[in-house]
Parts: C-alpha cells; sequence; structure tokens
RNA sequence: GGGCUCGUGGUUUAGUGGUUAUAACGCUGCCUUUACAUGGCAGAUGUCGCCGGUUCGAAUCCGGCCGGGCCCACCA
C-alpha cells in the first residue's frame, strides 16, 4: 500500500506548495520498503545491470558524489520504467587506505597494534555503522538501487574472489615477483603503481658539478640531484656532440666519494640539456634504469626505503633526501666543485595519494604481467561502448604510454593478504588452497608440506593487494564468479559501467584488464563516464579550499529532486559548475508541475481514461507535440542523453501545455455546456493523457515530486504501485499530426497577435475584443476557421472577420491582423 | 611534446550546413486572468573566439591561430 499523503486535506484538495521534506523520505522508505525496481533473479525479463562505483567509506557524500550517481540513476530508472529486470546494486570500498585511517581515529588505536585479521574485524564492524550513515546519505538522494545486493570490498566474499582472481592468474603464468627496480613512495613506505603517480611542479636547483678525470681533465656534468653523487654508477655523453665524444671510454673521479666510472657514449643522452654531460645513477629516473640494464652497471643504493641516506652515503648516511641535497650542494661548493647552481623550475612524479616525490628502488614485489597485451586490452575498448564516445580516447593514450607491468604488491598492514607462504628452506612459493579461502597467512599454514622439499617450515608473503586489485573485480564480485556459475554466466558481461573520467586509468582499465585476463571477454557492454562537480568559478571543490558545497545542505535547503534536476544539466562527460540558480529553477518547475497537476485533476475528477474516435484540433495539436517529445525523449535516454530529456520536456511543459494549451482549453473546462460531449470528452483525455506522460518524462530525473503526483491522482487509475513500474510512455504515431499542429501553431499565433496588441495598450488580457479582422487567402480563412472557436475563447474576441489579401503578409502566420476593441 | 575537450547576448546554455540563431537566469514595461505572482504577456541585449578555405549558402565542414580545461609523456 502507498503511504497516507500526510498533508491534511484530501486528494481533490492537495495544498498550494508541495512540500519535499515530508514527501521525498516518505518516498525512499517506500521504495525500499516495496522494493520498486528490485531485481528479480528469476525472472526471464530483459536484463538490464549496472556495475556501480563503492564509495570509499571514510567521510561524508560530497557534491561530486551526489552529482555522478545522480546521473546514474537517472539512466537506472530510465530501465526500470522500461520495466527491463533491473540488477543495480551499490557497494561499499572499505578496504583501502582511507578506510584504514578512518578506523584507526574511530577506535583510537593503530592497526599495527593488533593481529591482521583482528583489524579486518574491527573494520568490518565499525564502517558497519558508518556505512548504514552513508546508505542513508545516498538514499537521500533518490536512488533506486537494490539495497539487497549490497557488497564490501573487506567484507569475506570479496576477499576471496580477489584471492582466487590472484590464484587463477598466478596459474596462468601472468602473475610474477621480481626484484627489481620499482616505484617507490619513501612516506608510505611502500611500492605504487605507475597509475599512483602524478605531476607536481617543483622549485629546484639546477646544479654543475665538476668531475676530474683520471687525466687529470675537468668536466661538467649536470643535476638536480646531487644527493646522487653515491650512487653514480656512469657518466654519459651523446657520440654525436663533437663537444664530448672524445670522453668516451675514459674514466672520472665522482667528486667527494673519490671512486671511479666509466664515460659511455649512448644516443639517450641529450646534447641540448646541462652541460650536455649527465650521469646515471642507480637511480635517478628511469633512464637510469634503462642504462643501467642495457650497459650492465653496478648497483649502488644511495637510499632507503625510509626516504634516508644508505651506508653508501658514508657521512651523509641517515640524513634525509633533502638534507642531503643541500649538504651535498655545500661542500661540493666549499671544495670548488660545484661550478653554478641555478635555480629552476621542474615537473617531478609525486604519489598522488600524499604528494611525496617518489623514488625508484630495488625491491621484491608481485607483479600482474599484463605489457605484452596492451592491444588485447585496446581492442577490449573498442568492443565497449562508451558514453561519451572520446572518453575511449583516454583509455587507449593510457595504454600506450604504459610501460611497467601492473605492481599489486603494498607493504601495508591492512587490506587482502596474498594468499602465500614461501617454504624457509627451499623458497618454494606455496599457494593457499581454494578451501582455504579467503586466508590470511600469517594466521595459517599449508595443509600440505613443501612439495618439492618436503619441508614444513613456511615464511608467510605479509604484504597485501593494491586496492586496485579488489575494486578492479566488481562484477566478478557481484555476479559471484566461481561461486554461481550459472547465474555468473547469465548476467556476465554486465550491460553497464559508470564511473567518473578521473579514473578511466584506475578502475575502468584494471576492470576491463581482469574481466580479459579471467573470462576473455569484456566485463560490460557499456560504459557511461561522469565528469566532476566544480564549484561556482569551475574549480575543483576542496575541504582545504573551503569551497565545498554540502548536498545535503541543499538538499535541505531546497530538494533532492532540485539536486537531481541540476546534476542532469550537464551533459554526461561533462563537468558542472554548482549553480544555485538551477536549483531555484527546479524548484519553480515543480511548483508549476505540481500546481498545473492540480489543476488538471480538479476538472477531470472522476474522469475514467477513454480515448475518443476524434480530437479537437487543439487537443490534437497537443498530442500530436506530445508524442513527438515522447519520441525524442526515448532516443535520447537510450543515448544517455538526460539533459535533452530534461530541456524537451521542460519546455514542452511549461510553454506548449501550460502557457498556450491549458490556456485555450479552459473555456472547456470552466464552460462545459457550450460544448458537447464529445468536446469535452476529447479535452479530458488530451488533459490526462498529457499530464500523466510528462510525469513519467520527469520521473527518471525527479522521482518524488512525480512519485507524489502520480500517487495522488493517477496510482488508482493506473493500477500501479509507483510511477516507477508504471511503464515508459510510447509514442502513438497515429497520433503525429503535420496537419494538426500547422492549426495549432495558427491559433497560438493568432492568440499572441491578440497578446501583442493588449501588452502595447496595457491592457490587461482580459479585456474584451470586438473585433479581429484577418487578411489572408482562402486557404489560411479555411484553417482559421477550424481553430476560430478556440481563438474567441482565449483571445476573448466576439468577432472575427476575413478581407482577401494577395500581397505582403505576415511570414509567419500569412495573415495580416487588425485589432478593435 | 602527444592525446582529448571547450570557446554562441551580462551569466549558464541549445543548436553539426538551409529562410529572421534556442532557451533559462538577470534586465525593462505591462497584466492582482477562478492551477501557479515560485505566475502571465510583451520588450531590449549576440561581429556564434580570430583568420583563411570548401559551398549557391557556414555557428555548424576543412586548415591555421588565440584562449580555457583535463589526461599522458618528459622532468640532467
Amino acid at each position: 500500500m502507498a503511504p497516507e499523503n500526510s498533508k491534511e486535506g484530501s486528494k481533490e484538495e492537495s495544498s498550494r506548495f508541495y512540500d519535499p521534506h515530508l514527501s521525498e523520505p516518505k518516498w525512499q522508505e517506500y521504495w525500499e520498503k516495496e522494493g520498486i525496481g528490485r531485481f528479480e533473479p528469476n525472472s526471464d525479463r530483459r536484463i538490464f545491470s549496472i556495475d556501480t562505483p563503492p564509495p570509499t567509506v571514510s567521510g561524508t557524500m560530497h557534491m561530486g558524489h551526489a552529482f555522478a550517481y545522480t546521473q546514474m540513476d537517472i539512466i537506472a530508472r530510465y530501465h526500470i520504467m522500461k520495466g527491463e529486470n533491473v540488477f543495480y546494486p551499490f557497494g561499499f570500498d572499505d578496504n583501502g587506505l582511507a578506510t584504514e585511517r578512518f578506523v584507526e581515529n574511530k577506535i583510537g588505536r593503530r592497526s599495527t597494534e593488533m593481529p591482521r585479521t583482528e583489524f579486518v574485524k574491527t573494520c568490518l564492524r565499525e564502517t558497519e555503522d558508518a556505512e548504514k550513515l552513508l546508505k542513508k546519505s545516498w538514499q537521500s538522494l533518490g536512488l533506486a538501487c537494490d539495497w539487497t545486493l549490497n557488497y564490501r570490498t573487506i567484507d569475506e566474499h570479496c576477499r576471496r574472489v580477489s584471492q582466487r582472481s590472484f590464484i587463477e592468474l598466478y596459474n596462468m603464468g601472468r602473475e610474477y615477483r621480481k626484484n627489481s627496480p620499482t616505484l617507490w613512495c619513501p612516506e608510505c613506505r611502500t611500492a605504487i603503481a605507475q597509475v599512483e603517480l602524478t605531476d607536481k611542479e617543483t622549485e629546484s636547483q639546477f646544479s654543475e658539478i665538476l668531475f676530474e678525470l683520471e687525466d687529470g681533465e675537468k668536466i661538467h656534468i649536470s643535476t638536480t640531484r646531487p644527493e646522487f653523487l653515491p650512487a653514480c654508477v656512469a657518466i654519459f655523453v651523446n657520440p654525436e656532440d663533437s663537444r664530448h665524444s672524445a670522453l668516451i671510454g675514459k674514466k672520472a673521479k665522482v667528486p667527494l666519494f673519490g671512486y671511479s666510472v666509466p664515460i659511455i657514449g649512448d644516443a639517450k643522452a641529450d646534447p641540448e640539456k646541462g652541460t650536455g654531460i649527465v650521469m646515471c645513477c642507480t637511480f635517478g629516473d628511469q633512464t637510469d634504469i634503462e642504462w643501467w640494464k642495457k650497459y650492465e652497471l653496478p648497483l649502488k643504493i644511495a637510499i632507503n626505503k625510509d626516504g634516508t641516506m644508505s651506508e653508501l652515503a658514508g657521512v651523509y648516511k641517515g640524513l634525509a633526501i633533502k638534507e642531503a641535497r643541500k649538504k651535498i650542494a655545500e661542500d661540493l661548493a666549499s671544495n670548488n666543485l660545484l661550478v653554478s647552481q641555478t635555480p629552476m623550475k621542474h615537473t617531478v612524479n609525486v604519489h598522488e595519494r600524499c604528494g611525496t616525490e617518489i623514488e625508484f628502488l630495488v625491491t621484491e614485489q608481485w607483479f600482474v604481467k599484463y605489457l605484452d597485451m596492451k592491444e588485447q586490452f585496446i581492442d577490449a575498448g573498442r568492443k565497449i561502448l562508451w558514453h561519451p564516445e572520446h572518453m575511449r580516447a583516454s583509455y587507449e593514450n593510457w595504454i600506450n604510454g604504459l610501460q611497467w607491468d601492473w605492481c599489486i604488491s603494498r607493504q601495508r598492514y591492512y587490506g587482502v593478504p596474498f594468499p602465500l607462504w614461501y617454504c624457509k628452506k627451499c623458497g618454494e612459493i606455496i599457494i593457499a588452497e581454494d578451501k582455504q579461502l579467503p586466508v590470511d597467512p600469517t594466521e595459517s599454514m599449508p595443509e600440505k608440506p613443501c612439495p618439492k622439499c618436503g619441508s614444513a617450515e613456511f615464511e608467510p608473503e605479509r604484504d597485501v593487494f593494491d586496492t586496485w586489485a579488489t575494486s578492479s573485480l566488481t562484477p566478478e564480485i557481484m555476479l559471484k564468479w566461481k561461486e554461481d556459475s550459472s547465474f555468473f554466466k547469465k548476467m556476465y558481461p554486465m550491460s553497464l559501467r559508470a564511473q567518473g573520467h578521473d579514473i578511466i586509468n584506475f578502475w575502468a582499465f584494471n576492470t576491463i584488464v581482469k574481466g580479459t585476463l579471467h573470462t576473455n571477454e569484456v566485463p560490460w557492454i557499456e560504459i557511461m563516464i561522469n565528469g566532476w562537480a566544480l564549484d561556482e568559478h569551475g574549480r575543483k571543490m576542496a575541504k582545504s579550499k573551503g569551497n565545498g558545497i554540502e548536498p545535503a545542505e541543499m538538499m535541505q535547503k531546497y530538494s533532492a529532486d532540485a539536486l537531481r534536476f541540476w546534476a542532469a544539466s550537464a551533459k554526461l562527460g561533462d563537468d558542472i559548475c554548482f549553480s544555485e540558480k538551477e536549483f531555484t529553477v527546479a524548484s519553480r518547475l515543480m511548483n508549476k508541475l505540481w500546481n498545473a497537476s492540480k489543476f488538471c485533476i480538479q476538472h477531470i475528477a472522476g474522469y475514467s481514461p477513454e480515448k475518443p474516435q476524434d480530437f479537437e484540433t487543439i487537443d490534437a495539436w497537443l498530442l500530436s507535440k506530445l508524442n513527438c517529445l515522447v519520441k525524442a525523449c526515448m532516443a535520447a535516454f537510450d543515448n544517455y542523453d538526460f539533459v535533452r530529456v530534461r530541456l524537451d520536456a521542460e519546455n514542452f511543459f511549461w510553454h506548449e501545455f501550460c502557457d498556450e494549451y491549458l490556456e485555450m482549453v479552459k473555456d472547456r473546462i470552466y464552460n462545459p455546456g457550450s460544448y458537447t460531449a464529445s468536446e469535452i470528452n476529447s479535452a479530458k483525455y488530451a488533459i490526462y493523457t498529457a499530464m500523466l506522460t510528462m510525469l513519467k518524462l520527469f520521473a527518471p530525473i525527479m522521482p518524488h515530486i512525480t512519485e507524489e503526483i502520480f500517487s495522488l491522482h493517477y496510482s488508482e487509475k493506473e493500477n500501479a504501485r509507483s510511477i516507477h513500474a508504471a511503464g515508459w510512455p510510447s509514442a502513438d504515431e497515429k497520433l503525429i499530426s503535420p496537419d494538426a499542429e500547422e492549426l495549432g501553431g495558427i491559433a497560438i499565433e493568432l492568440v499572441s497577435e491578440i497578446r501583442k496588441f493588449k501588452s502595447s495598450k496595457g491592457m490587461s488580457l482580459k479585456t474584451e475584443i470586438s473585433k479581429l479582422a484577418v487578411e489572408c487567402d482562402e486557404a489560411m480563412q479555411g484553417k482559421i476557421r477550424k481553430v476560430e472557436q478556440q481563438i474567441k475563447a482565449t483571445g476573448k474576441v466576439k468577432e472575427i472577420s476575413f478581407e482577401q489579401n494577395d500581397g505582403q503578409l505576415n511570414q509567419a502566420l500569412a495573415a495580416k491582423v487588425k485589432i478593435e476593441v
């Protein structure tokens, strides 16, 4: 049963203003309780499944969330209304660093103070409360998602799926462990992946340092990182560079440290940069790594995992990188070894999470081998329909630039553990049995002795997975991969992925990687990419800038429907600037919808919809326009173009329906005695159908107010418990009539002429016109006669007379009018 | 340096070849008309970023330039 409407007064006397604060929570509760749009696993209706983004459990719902989830929900609701079996779950991402911090703050203890399994249990417990609140926030947007399909990326099921994924890839030979230079964050003290890098412009010093050759010759090398001197393993010059090519083959002494390194010629040394002589250190940048491999140079590790100088740095040991940089430069200067130091700006790679400059350290890490599969990933991207299409370009651009396999091990404590041990005796890797999953190897042991050497002593892998290694499995998680194979087969690939453009490289790409590797198929048929919510000046909203606007506040001030209306004003993929104006516009539209529907229903009370044989001209005009609109809206929705729907539906409703049609139909409504029964029936049918259809067109965008109006006036007649379950309107081609549209257009033009006349004279629109004389040809006369009655009634005109005319006429009307009061 | 994207009245924006360029907000004047003054009617405001080309015809297609944004690369 639909809830009682809590306003005083009956259905007929619905109040003057719609109150979203009473209505919205009521319907949200109703939808959840009634399971409106809930997935039915055994139904054979067409399935539409959505891979929705699980928000991080750490903070609250911000404007960007509200914006993105609304756009997704509009699409979901459209499919629900079309009668599809919509699979629309909602998950929480609670296995990342942000959640770890959140839980630590909440319990006042560090994660490392307890066994890992205990911390995971604590997280499951603590985040449960937080998720209840988050659910309320998200629900307050009026999302139609199915909360019974909820998942959490740290729950047992997700950990199991994640570990299974690892094991399958390992068995396929797609996972390997390697001791090699990797991207390292000294602040977070973990390896990271290429995708976690970001640019940062930094102030720096360009130093020119004096190196002495063994034969006494002196050369100048340029560097921004003098602290790497103890890790210098070679000097490079370009063999084409006539200034320096003679140096090749000689040896140089590293200043302050005194040992000798070879001078090598390589095309990668850029004569244009600095002095054209560059030192190669292990490892200052990626070129260093290349040279180190190519020329089999020695490995000198000057930097520790915590970002301090190593033993190798001698007296500089223990200094932080930046301190060492300063100190070494000072010592070079005092020994006359520093030729010059010029301040400069350059961009460096930093860890996107903490902003720390990354280093290249040699550590033992697990990788997913995928650089050999770039082509396949690009092909996979091309099999998916991207909305908007151009977003695929950034996906391909990213793949083309990939140069590292996916490093998935993190030297962190909290996360999904690697399901494996190493044999203490022979080093063999022992993978957990499937029945052990999810497993924490620091808590359990392999079930059998080492198959290679028979030893029963094992060392657990203590690293955890990159959080994206788990969140890239959302389709597998939701579709019960390897747990319910018939369900998985039926549901995979999913219909749609929804996400932001900022994580194409992360989430979309990684999910396609996992999908391709595990199923050899793309994970979804289509993908919709939303933009960002920016502040009113187009800047990113950020807590630190203090320019964030709380969605809850805006919903309190206006309504969830108003917020959704704003969110529907930006095309998919476009960023949106916050604009309070849109909220005002929405509130006015809602008021107009409320009042127009109240008016309509008042005058067709007790009416049971019955389609007439013939329509009055003006009704035929309305219905023709309406059916064109329905067609256009459906096409627009199918193309993810809800902006078009919003625009067209609003214009049609406000101007064509309210300003023109309702004004013209009022005479029939107020003075039914002057009309025939069929003329009255025609009006009632047109009013009923048009109003209901428009409500349905607006329903995906503004689900609450449309539901409220539907429940008051339509649910009984339509025999539906919700507008969202009442079916999507289908266009009636037979009602589309260019002739009717032409006649309606003529009536509107003439009424407009009358209004112009009254307006220019400062008259009330009620003023009676004694005569409207129209000059036009005979064909036009005939047309005007068909709408004469409507014009007279609407324009308060007593008489319309015609005069023959063959000359110059008003183009829009092919007629000329003279008006007499 | 590469890729993508945007540039239309004061503001936001529709419009991907066809008569006079869309609408909203704001602005001006009028109208207390029995759904709504959170309303209605009327009006003012545009060299459609700049230059060139294709075309009978360009906001729209092509080329170049200028300016904004995003992503990637480089980063001695």
